[in-house]
RNA sequence: CGAGGUGUGGCGCAAUGGUAGCGCGCUUGCUUUGGGAGCAAGAUGCUGCAGGUUCGAGUCCUGUCACUUCGACCA
């Protein structure tokens, strides 16, 4: 019987990229299109970006943002403003050249990001130190022609969000950064019960056109790393651009500072790749569908359908609640929504109402426990919270397993010889080239300089001239 | 963009160049129901597409398209 439902995907540690592409499919979250790298997101997967989305956006109003709507497309000419911009994205965007039959007389991009939109808009509306600070965000799709795609870890048309804001100081922008930063790695922490690694791009890495991108860093099951949300300083660089001039409290014509931070469904990948074991789809009760689902064992027996949804009624005041009354086995049911990653399991049956008890399953460890049906919600509540922190320390405790400190190249070769992919930590000079080195020696590339510092060694792991930073290094999704 | 893999019923697969089949799923009925239930009866195919070779092509050849994996590039 186990044998059965393992084989039902592959196993991850067989391997991990069929894995995935099996637990995407069988949970229900996404189908293929017939557009190669644009999917299907099927009511599963899109309630789990809502989920992620209506936490997203209250904290986002708490701190003051509001939400507009720019359009799809943006006139070449419009994108060709900003030159490292255009130079970063120009690669991968796709062009509108007709309308109907007729070819546009200025072709049209399909927004890739919409930094050149904002700026556009800002320049009209931005006119006084009054008119500052503007703290826009929007929820959209955005198209990059991927050569590769995957579902959720690179498609070609993917959801997110994408904040922009306008400041009358450069201090109050890296301010709003930061803090934007702060809000997606608590989110992650708490909410997607993912651990992240807080941390500066390094200057190759940034993001096309600003000083400084900042991200959260987290470490996969297989030991890759996966960039889960950034959050860029802009400077005045786009303002003089797009000329978006204002007037500032001393009378004087000033720039304003400007910044953009964005996440996206890649998150829910994060979230497959973090969580995820050969059961399937692991998910953190915060955005879970479905966070109890109710499974009436032999259920055409009388009183039984009927004490589900009493339950169902109770549980439903305070949890997303399913009762499941479909005309399958219940080993049937156990096995489908464990594929689907539903946090915790309630089964109830004749012999559990006899005795007022229930059956509680976690996700987690898929341990079966009774528990009294007074007070039923408490020790749901409980139970999931259980899995939400179980859910982090396992994922922090793979990332401790697989972080790997070296002063050397050959250090960071043997570790990962040896203990297979990870964080590397190791200590940088700050020039590319090095950074480049590692990449082609070790196969490690640099993920970020992370806020929190440590003294590996005193030089360079790759020149061992004095080191500026340690870095985080990593092979990326 | 480079290197591989795969295209046959909804899904997974089989079929020496010779009548397209199996399992799962699906439909109906009955019996079941505490880890993917059992029996019975059904339905489902222009073998990705276009050419070619052949008496005859799912099978061989050419082209093309799609999906997918791994690299390089990116959220």
């Amino acid at each position: 019987m186990a044998e059965k439902m393992v084989a039902a995907i592959t196993s991850m540690d067989e391997d991990f990229a069929q894995w995935y592409t099996d637990i995407v499919k069988k949970a229900e979250l996404i189908d293929y299109s017939s557009v190669k790298g644009c999917m299907i997101l099927r009511p599963y997967g899109y309630a789990i970006w809502e989920n992620i989305q209506s936490i997203l956006d209250s904290k986002f109003k708490a701190t003051g943002h509001e939400n507009v709507y720019m359009p799809m497309f943006i006139p070449e000419s419009l994108l060709n403003k900003e030159k490292d911009h255009v130079e970063g994205f120009a690669p991968e965007v796709a062009w509108v050249t007709h309308g109907g039959k007729e070819p546009l007389t200025e072709r049209l991009c399909v927004r890739p990001t919409s930094e050149t939109l904002f700026c556009e808009h800002y320049a009209n509306i931005i006119k006084s130190y009054r008119d500052l600070p503007k703290l826009y965000n929007q929820w959209c799709s955005v198209v990059r022609w991927e050569k590769t795609t995957r579902p959720f870890l690179r498609s070609r048309e993917f959801l997110w969000q994408e904040g922009h804001t306008m400041h009358a100081s450069a201090e109050e922008a890296i301010a709003e950064t930061k803090q934007m930063l702060d809000i997606y790695a608590s989110f992650h922490e708490n909410e997607l019960a993912m651990p992240v690694v807080k941390g500066v791009k390094t200057p190759s890495d940034k993001f096309a056109g600003a000083e400084d991108t900042y991200c959260i860093e987290a470490l996969m099951h297989d030991g890759k790393a996966l960039q889960a949300a950034t959050s860029h300083y802009f400077g005045d660089g786009f303002a003089k651009a797009f000329d978006i001039k204002y007037t500032d409290k001393t009378n004087k014509v000033s720039y304003p500072f400007q910044t953009s931070w964005g996440c996206t469904t890649r998150m829910i990948g994060g979230l497959i790749m973090t969580h995820g074991d050969d059961n399937g789809l692991v998910l953190p009760p915060a955005i879970a569908p479905i966070q109890v689902v109710i499974i009436p064992v032999a259920q055409h027996k009388e009183g039984v359908l009927e004490k589900a949804r009493e339950i169902a009624d109770t549980l439903s005041k305070r949890f997303r609640v399913k009762v499941d009354d479909r005309d399958q086995s219940p080993g049937w049911k156990y096995a489908e929504y464990e594929m689907k990653g539903v946090p915790l399991r309630l089964e109830i049956g004749p012999r559990d109402i006899e005795s007022n008890q229930c059956v509680l399953v976690s996700r987690l460890d898929r341990a079966k426990t009774f528990a009294s049906l007074d007070g039923i919600a408490d020790t749901v509540a409980e139970r999931l919270e259980a899995v939400r922190q179980g859910l982090y320390d396992k994922a922090l405790a793979n990332r401790e397993k697989r972080t790997y400190r070296c002063a050397t190249m050959d250090e960071i070769k043997s570790e990962l010889a040896a203990k297979g992919d990870g964080f590397v930590k190791a200590m940088w000079c700050g020039d590319e080239a090095c950074e480049d080195k590692v990449k082609e020696v070790c196969g490690v590339g640099s993920r970020c300089i992370p806020h929190d510092q440590e003294q590996i060694s005193d030089t360079c792991v790759c020149c061992g001239k004095p080191a500026k930073h340690m870095v985080l290094w990593a092979i990326a999704y």
